[in-house]
DNA sequence: TCCTACACTAGACACTGTCTAAGTCAAGCA
DNA sequence: TGCTTGACTTAGACAGTGTCTAGTGTAGGA
């Protein structure tokens, strides 16, 4: 992560305080947190940082290719850390469980000409949903 | 459409003003339509018809299997009376609009067991993103 | 026709995310 | 090392979508 931070500032970034525990806080092994997961744990870290930085702070990792955003519900975006890999959701319907997964083959694939429509398609999302061992247990 | 209103009927529904107004909206060929967008449309036919009662009857419809809900975006969700044929949806990244579409094989079987994680899957929601021809030109 | 449980309404409320105005500070430079 | 400046941060207001509640109305059966 370090290295991100370093990314960063190559781009220009002014290295803040609030940054760094974003940073820090993508870091762990917690992934697929929303902004406002994120945000409590960086006031754990950073006891006076905002939710807006949190959220500016995540927009422009995004823009910059280093997290991705994930919607699995209707509820708050989720951000992952795992961008350099490209790879689906499955969620469970009780519980709300993500695990990243890896669907056989390009999911573009699936998706005949004739039904294309003339559109350019350039990205597609997969969300697999079920219960998990723990709920079905 | 009545024959809607007969299978609500028969499952215990009060025939309303309200809820007929709103089977007809969606009766149109307006498709993907939000429960906003709903709202409006209904309160042509019935002025005095409230915001909590169109959120409400979509959400029975849905529950019903009558309707289904769609997100394709974080913004609201939208309701699509094309409850009989399963299908997935291409969305413009411009534009907003939206096509059903059918992608060939069963978009479960993308999965392999070994990325179920003792899942049980039930449901796949696959939304393919691009540029329309109109937002290309 | 009357009764009553179900349905409807208006508006408050909750959640997520965005925006703004004012204050703060990182980093380049003397 | 100490300025200067514009990028950054903050608190809180605001916006969009959806939910809930208390009070009122009414569909449909007796
Ligand atoms: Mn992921
Ligand atoms: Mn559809
Ligand atoms: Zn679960
Ligand atoms: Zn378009």
């Amino acid at each position: 992560m370090s290295d991100l931070l370093e990314r960063l500032r190559g781009r220009g970034w002014r290295m803040t305080a609030q940054r760094r525990v974003v940073a820090e806080v993508l870091d762990g092994d917690h992934t697929h947190l929303t902004a406002d997961e994120v945000h409590a744990r960086a006031v754990v870290k950073l006891p006076e940082i905002s939710r807006a930085t949190v959220y500016n702070t995540l927009g422009e990792l995004v823009s910059l290719g280093e997290i991705i955003e994930v919607s699995t519900d209707r509820r708050a975006k989720r951000y992952d850390p795992n961008a350099h890999r490209p790879h689906q959701h499955l969620v469970c319907s009780r519980c709300g469980a993500i695990r990243d997964v890896h669907p056989t083959g390009n999911p573009l694939a699936t998706l005949p000409d004739s039904e294309r429509f003339g559109f350019t398609i350039s990205d597609v999302e997969v969300t697999y949903r079920g219960v998990c061992p723990s709920c079905a247990s």
